[in-house]
DNA sequence: AAAACTTTGCAATACTGTTGCACGTACTTA
DNA sequence: TAAGTACGTGCAACAGTATTGCAAAGTTTT
């Protein structure tokens, strides 16, 4: 009988090998998004390179988006199971000014603004930066 | 008699230099936001490590501020003459995904979130990604 | 003009992300 | 099942941006 994990990234197209197995249980443990660096950190002996593979890979397939939270080191966190990354999908990231991690507010998504005349909207970051309730 | 670089750098607390005078005048006359690396572009032989600085020492006295658009490179731009850089004047950026070009929207703050409880709001980054009307 | 401080240039380095290549495993098909 | 093909992983090297230490040059103060 297959886990449970091998159904999610089977959803999404991708074939679940004993890395992106891995890699996806992480993500999964984690209420938080994870840098490239952080997942590392979780592995003994496995390649950087590999692991930003699966990591494209998953984000190819809508499995996970990234996020640009101003750190220098973009974070990886897990999509909803009917997301495909589209602005409607879009929500808020909030970034610890303190212990510096990165939650996905997914309940708040990114408000639509009336851009000016000829502007059009594809996509948006919004980070909002401050201090989270473990830390005050 | 001084010219408006220096009184406008002076305001701000910074000693104007003949490089700083360079690069605030680079930076006025520009409508969008530059990189370092555009910036030092504009020169034949100046230090990047000495612009970074530069922009640094503008930064700490609010007469910029610097924009992640995601696109790698860290942006500037001209603050408000009474821009402190607080939640207040906080703005939203647009960047367009094909000319790459990062503009101010200096008439669109960044909307006020009300946040789960336990999050405090100190500051944000909204960055919409589009076409700009000379693309299109 | 000497001392103290600031700014600049050079060189080196850190950090993150990214790619080429070779090897091995898994899948396909005859 | 054996040969062929496609895919995934590890290693190593590299690219781009940001950042710092140090010394020389410039500026301000006394």
């Amino acid at each position: 009988m297959k886990g449970k994990t091998d159904k999610k990234l089977e959803q999404k197209n991708i074939k679940p090998t004993a890395m992106r197995q891995l890699v996806y249980e992480i993500l999964e443990k984690q209420k938080k998004a994870l840098s490239l660096y952080e997942i590392e950190q979780q592995f003994d002996n496995v390649e950087r390179s590999t692991i930003f593979r699966t990591l494209k890979t998953f984000q190819d397939n809508y499995l996970i988006h990234s996020i640009d939270d101003g750190t220098g080191a973009v974070k990886y966190a897990l999509c909803d199971d009917d997301c495909t990354c589209k602005p409607d999908d879009l929500h808020i990231h909030f970034l610890c000014n303190k212990c510096g991690q990165t939650h996905c507010m997914k309940d708040m998504p990114v408000p639509k603004m009336d851009l000016a005349e000829g502007f059009s909207f594809e996509n948006a970051n919004f980070v909002v930066k401050g201090i989270c309730p473990n830390c005050r």
